[in-house]
DNA sequence: TTTCGTGCAAACCATTTGCAGCAGC
DNA sequence: GCTGCTGCAAATGGTTTGCACGAAA
């Protein structure tokens, strides 16, 4: 799939919904599409990430973006219960899930159909209309079981 | 069953673990008890019900306490994503699960076992350990459907 | 009597906001 | 040209921390 079509596509929406296409949003929006999949970035990652490529995009605008964004539909918003909030394209019907280590914070991303069918079910019989399904497992990874010594995350 | 005996076990748990029963602590997890099925409250939730009461503990007290009864597994840390978390007693060993509506804020509590299990099957095929498995729904629900006018949660 | 817990106030960190200037459409 | 977007700096909100005192074990 050629990205420039995707983002021209996003934009095209934008513009539709009353948004403006500025230099800030498309860059921050190709970083977002050339992320690794399953790889998600907080607002200070993303700053740090344009910072980098001398992008002079202020934190402001950074968290502004993330939001409109989500508010859209662009992004996902994932809450690790880290104190701060990362971000991933919300690209498929069929999103995936999270294994959080409490020990070493790092992620494993997984995709389960019996979740999300679950998910769509239950909503059904409560009668709501579905925005986002997370499933979150909180764990202790393999490599931090080893180290008993490690103190568990504050 | 019997409260007092349920929150002298909790106690003497916590004291083989070199932890100290204070008022604070007594009276806090108290709360949590005698809290309704599938309440929750924030740490500043917490806070206003202690000061209704007259119990003067302080905001970092009430703060540590959360923390503390959470690392121990007397509590269970709940994100909303909406910029604090909430808390539990965490009861079972089959943790319940949370429906929020994007507008209102409000959410719904369900069980499913499917859930559970699936969770914990996907735990053992990556080789973690389960400390807690969170399944959220975010959601429209139907009194904020009629209601278009209703602006998104910020 | 030795820690550990508490209260207070200050510090911290992630995020939001007011405002003046600038730029899409 | 209107209106929304940006950058800056200051404000905010939730949570944590340093310190001196007080209290559990």
């Amino acid at each position: 799939m050629s990205k420039d079509t995707t983002v021209e596509n996003v934009f095209q929406n934008l513009r539709s919904k009353g948004l403006r296409v500025t230099p800030q949003r498309e860059k921050i929006l190709q970083i977002f599409m050339d992320l690794q999949d399953g790889n998600h970035l907080s607002a200070e990652d993303l700053f740090k990430v344009l910072e980098k490529k001398n992008e002079n995009i202020s934190l402001a605008t950074t968290y502004r973006t993330l939001k409109i964004l989500s508010q859209f539909g662009y992004l996902r918003e994932l809450d690790f219960a880290e104190g701060h909030k990362h971000y991933e394209l919300n690209k498929d019907k069929r999103p995936h899930h999270h294994i959080i280590c409490l020990n070493c914070n790092k992620t494993m991303e997984f995709e389960d159909d019996l979740i999300n069918q679950v998910g769509y079910r239950i909503a059904e019989e409560k009668g709501v209309d579905v925005v986002d399904i997370q499933f979150k497992i909180y764990a202790i990874c393999p490599n931090e079981k080893d180290d008993e010594t490690k103190t568990h995350r504050s």
